[in-house]
Order: C-alpha cells, then sequence, then structure tokens
DNA sequence: CGTCGGCCCTCCCGCCGCGGGAGGGTCAAG
DNA sequence: CTTGACCCTCCCGCGGCGGGAGGGCCGACG
C-alpha cells in the first residue's frame, strides 16, 4: 500500500493531480480510509496512472480519458485513441497552414483585388441547411454537401452556400449549402426544394484553399465598406472549382458574394 | 466606420472577442463614443485583426501577441514569431513521442527489469544546483551540464543528477547535476565543490531517450515496494551514455538509482 | 416626433486542468 | 507525548472564450 506521496514520486504526477484524478473518477486509490480519508495506492496502478499521464499529454480531457479507461474492449479503445489521433494531425494541419498564412501576412505584398457587382436573380436549389457553430461549419459541410449531390446528380451549376452573419458575430447561427436545380427537387433525408432571393452582390474570387479566405473576406469587405454599401444578408460562396474537381488546393476558386442594397438605392443624398 | 458588428463580420471574429482584444490593448477601436461606450472601427484595421486572428489559431498568449504588435522592427518581430514556432515545434516533438509511449503502454509486453542493491560510498563532485519546477528541468539541464563540463575537464566517472521528491510530489523542488572529480575543484560561476552522502541504491537502467522513463521509474518502484523498503532521499539518475557520447537515442543508458534504507535496517520485524 | 426592433454596452458567471494557500486532522519516530 | 512530516478538504486564480442578465443607443418607420 502506497501513500499518495510515495504513489505520485513513482508516477510523476503531482499529489494535487492525483487527488483531481481521484475526484474525477479515473484514478480510484486502492483503498481511502474511512476516518481520517487518507488515499493508499496499490503498485498495479502504475500503469494505469501513466496512460493516464500520457493521454493528458495528448490534451485527451478528462472525460474522454476516463471514457477510454472505461472501456474494456481493446479494439474499441484502439479506436477511441485513434479518433484522438486523428483530431491531433488535423489541429497539426491548422497549425501548419496558420504559420504560413501568418508569414504571408507579415510580408504584406499589395494584392489586386477584383471586385464585382453581379445582379443574381433568384434560384431555385436543392439545400441542406443547419443551425451550426462557427468552428463546426468545416464538420458539417461535406455530410451535407455529400447527401445533396446523391439527390441531385445533374445540378444546373455550380455549388454553393449561405452563411447568416450571426454565425461570424456570435459564433453561431445559421448555414445552407444548396446545388442549383432546374426543377425543384423532391425532399428526402436533409435535402430540401428552396428557392434563394435575387440580391446584389459585390463579388471576388478567393484563389486556393479555405485557410487564408478570410483574407479575401477581409479585403472585400474594406471595399464594399469604401464604395459605400451596407451589407443586406447572409453572405453567399460560390464553389467554382472545389475538392470535387482537383485535388490540388492550388487550383480551387472560391467565389465570395457579399449581399449589398442595389446600386440606384445606396445613393443616400435623400 | 465600421460598428463592432460590421468588423466582426469582416475579420470573422466575434463581437465578444473584439471587445476583450480591446479590454487587452490589443486592438484599440478607431473611435469609442464617448457618451454611448460604442466602439467603431476602421478598414485598416482588419489586416491587424487577422495577424492577432493567425496568432491565436497558433494559440500564442494575448501578452506576447500584444509583445509582437507593439515591436515595430520587423526583425526583432520574425524573431518573437519564430521563437514561438520553434516552441510549437518542440510541443509537436513532444506530442509524437507521447503518441508512441501511449502505443507501447497500450500493447503491454511484459519487461523484466533487473535491479540491482548497490552501496554507493561518499562521493565528491562538482555540481550545479537549482531549484526549479517540474517541466523547467529540461530547459534547466542542458546549461547546467555545459558549465559543468567547462569547469571539470577531466571528470573521474559518468554525469549524473540528484533530484528531490517535492519536484514530483509537489511540481517544484531542488535539482542537482553533477560531474565526479578527484579532488575537490574551485567554485566558479554556478559550479560548486560538493561531496555526495553515502547511500545505499536500489538500480535499473533506462534504455533510450527520456521520454518514456516514467515507466522505468514506475517499474523500479514497483520493485522497491513489493521488496519492502522506504525511500531515503532524493532520486539519483546516473547518465552512462548520452547524447554526449552518441547522437542516437535508442542506445543512451540512464542508470536510475532508488535510495532505500539499508537492507539490514529494513528488516520491520522489531 | 415618438416608437420599436435591432444593435451595442457593462458586469458577472462557468468552463477546463492545474497550482497556491488556508486551516486543520493523522501518522510515526524520538 | 511531542514534534514534524504528511495528508485532508475547501476556496481562489489563471487564460481565453461563451452565456446570459439588465440596460442604453441608433435609425428607420409611422
Amino acid at each position: 500500500m502506497l501513500s499518495i506521496g510515495e504513489f505520485s514520486q513513482l508516477t510523476h504526477l503531482s499529489i494535487r493531480t492525483l487527488r483531481r484524478y481521484h475526484d474525477a473518477g479515473l484514478l480510484e486509490p486502492a483503498r481511502v480510509d474511512e476516518t481520517s480519508g487518507y488515499r493508499y495506492y496499490d503498485t498495479e496502478q502504475i500503469p494505469v496512472a501513466q496512460v493516464i499521464h500520457r493521454l493528458r499529454e495528448l490534451d485527451v480531457p478528462l472525460v474522454d480519458v476516463h471514457r477510454i479507461l472505461r472501456t474494456p474492449d481493446p479494439d474499441t479503445r484502439g479506436a477511441l485513441v485513434a479518433e484522438h489521433l486523428r483530431r491531433l494531425e488535423d489541429q497539426l494541419e491548422r497549425t501548419r497552414a496558420a504559420v504560413a498564412s501568418l508569414q504571408r501576412l507579415l510580408r504584406p505584398e499589395p494584392t489586386r483585388l477584383d471586385v464585382e457587382l453581379r445582379r443574381v436573380p433568384a434560384m431555385p436549389v436543392a439545400a441542406v441547411a443547419a443551425d451550426v457553430g462557427h468552428d463546426e461549419v468545416l464538420d458539417w459541410y461535406p455530410g451535407a454537401m455529400a447527401e445533396l449531390e446523391a439527390a441531385v446528380p445533374h445540378p444546373a451549376g455550380p455549388p454553393g452556400g449561405l452563411y447568416d452573419n450571426e454565425l461570424f458575430t456570435d459564433g453561431r447561427g445559421h448555414a445552407l449549402v444548396y446545388l442549383p436545380v432546374s426543377e425543384p427537387p423532391t425532399s428526402s433525408g436533409r435535402v430540401r426544394a428552396v428557392t434563394l432571393p435575387a440580391v446584389e452582390l459585390a463579388v471576388a474570387t478567393h484563389p486556393g484553399d479555405h485557410d487564408t479566405i478570410d483574407v479575401t473576406y477581409g479585403e472585400l469587405g474594406s471595399w464594399v465598406a469604401d464604395h459605400t454599401l451596407a451589407v443586406a444578408g447572409p453572405v453567399r460562396e460560390i464553389y467554382l472549382v472545389g475538392p470535387r474537381h482537383t485535388t490540388d488546393p492550388t487550383r480551387w476558386r472560391t467565389e465570395i458574394g457579399w449581399p449589398v442594397f442595389p446600386v440606384a438605392a445606396a445613393d443616400r443624398s435623400g
């Protein structure tokens, strides 16, 4: 029987941390003295403590550590761990992208931005919509678009999305992805027939992957702000060239459409 | 002049976050209405906001972001950013190591551990000591050892270290690294002449780099606990083969010496 | 000119995993 | 039996963000 201090020395986990793991039900001491409350551990618990230690080094939340430890089946457990490793890799990828983008931002080369004012008529589409958080969008998008493509084998144009402004201001809001159709589709699963309203858009094209799309957003937004206009509705994105066309992200083309009030009405002299 | 909501849409930073950055002095609005407190931003602030966004994606703390933004000289600023990238790489390295170690821990193969009881006489050494935190040790060690090696060109044995138990139980404590000498060295810099006390050690050898050294610690500790004895003083490490000998970490050999009360006295029948 | 809905304000709380510290009980060696 | 090391619980703080309450401000309408 090891006291908490001895166990701490054997596992290199601090006493405080061991107590916390006890409270969280992660690492129950082999025996707890009823009157004094003293915790006593067993040498067999050392490997368990080390597994916890490793998982924490990987920033696995305590609840997930709990889940993993509770899982008896090694395969399922392996899958849970693998899932976390996948997320770590995703994060690494995002880190790499952020580094690259940061370096570009710090060496500012004047980017010439072509902005086009475009009148878009009302458009019948097949759509999948949801209320999502800002950081859930990337997880939500692929499934929604896959369902759309299955339901609409012959779209009448490139896919797109509408993103409510609250998504950015509040970090949560309404998002909708669509495929244009020539005639209204039948609803199935999450797919619905929707008619997008006509709008006037200020459009800029973002080249490449979406890691730096906020830069183009900012440039387009500056242009819109500098040329008057107020924003009128959710931002639109149109995926002219995307992962469906080429695996080379540098070839992707995404149009960003910023809805504005029609130019005639934007003359505010009245 | 952009309201905070408009600016939020342009930068994809939430309103709350923008307010926080204002409070932290990171991103001062171009104008703040005195009576209403309304924040108004300028389109020129968009790139600044995006730099902040990128740095935060890299988990750079707000205070450091502040430092970086305040730095006018691009070279110094680049150095600060590079420093953070270096830390990211270190962390990545540790993550990699933790993953590897975790996989080994989850596929437990019975490790046969050779433990030797060894009586170590008092030993004159040149030593560098400090009070350090658990996670500062790795940063502190190289400099201390380099200073030692400069002061002791012809050591009388392999280098080693003594680590107080509080270092693990409290996360902070006394650490000492040494080089054995044949006669007491003169003090210089942080180097001091010290005589290590005689002890009885339970010794196990840890092969390879130190990423998994806690596993060996645990195994040795189990052995000590299962064979009686109480711990008597700081743990010792002896670096038989280390980075000074070979760059191949798999060849490293580190002895872990767990001080125990002399075996005769460990008979607790009295 | 008043009203109303949307925007913005400040202030406080919660989250996670950990450390710090207060205040007090327990254990074992002398 | 005393002493000092050890252990206990409980509360607070950190950093960066979100949630929510409670209340002013703005501008487009009637």
